[in-house]
DNA sequence: CCATAAACTTGCAAAATGCAAGTTACTTGA
DNA sequence: TCAAGTAACTTGCATTTTGCAAGTTTATGG
């Protein structure tokens, strides 16, 4: 039998997917390569401005788990084009149901380059907290 | 024009979704309530073990956010049975997309609560892409 | 009266994040 | 030749978040 411990937290497959992409970074870098981005540059020049070391960070572990490529796109000095593989492609779902969910429940948002004529959900008048 | 910058870090759905339930804990917390569970014991005791002050704050910040209501089942001391929104509902199709991918790509894991008959992905034999 | 229990809360230590500045290895224009 | 620019990182450090353990509150059962 395998005593060794498999999973960091357990077997669902949503905890070990969320170990790889659950942080507020990681799907961002997902969603750019999705868009055709494929440098640095051009994944540090995103609107959210992610910090340069996070997104070093992020690509080192995102090739770790067999998402990303770093492909050198030339030599002196080496250059890296960051490209999905089929794992990574694949989260493409995952940003899907993001966007659907964000623009049917967050007032505002949007898929980034489709102007403001994209469906948005619709300012709610009011929400009431507990009293503590 | 709006001048106030209305949103975090930008108008991306995806972004936005992100600065909600952008981390390790949040999706397993709306998971469990999915699966029916509801009170703060019962989310306390899933398998991945969630430090009690991380959930207690983002059971917290689900309700701020409206994807979580607390409503009281006893007095005295008071006690809080924490239940789904639409609004936390409509998060099971990005659940369930987590789970597609999981399964598809990541060795092993599976669905909780489906035993190990579910299918899982398979172990990287030499397997080409099937033709779709 | 005492042990147990559920649901939190509090106190840190450790890890992750974010900002700015620095480094490396070139390319380009004066 | 040499200064300036540029892409891609790296480093330092302050702040924030996480995680573990222990404590608190209100109540119940023996």
């Amino acid at each position: 039998m395998s005593s060794a411990k498999p999973f960091a937290r357990s077997a669902c497959a949503v905890a070990n997917s969320l170990d790889i992409v659950g942080d507020k970074w990681t799907l961002l870098v997902v969603r750019d390569l999705l868009h055709g981005k494929n440098t640095y540059g051009e994944l540090a020049d995103s609107p959210e401005h992610i910090p340069t070391n996070i997104l070093a960070e992020r690509l080192k572990r995102l090739e770790a788990a067999g998402i990303v490529v770093g492909t050198p796109y030339q030599e002196r000095p080496v250059r890296y084009a960051y490209t999905l593989t089929p794992k990574g492609k694949a989260l493409g779902d995952v940003l899907l149901a993001f966007v659907r969910w964000g623009k049917q429940h967050i007032p505002g948002t949007m898929v980034m380059g489709q102007g403001t004529a994209a469906k948005t959900a619709a300012t709610p008048r009011t929400r009431k907290t507990r009293a503590k």
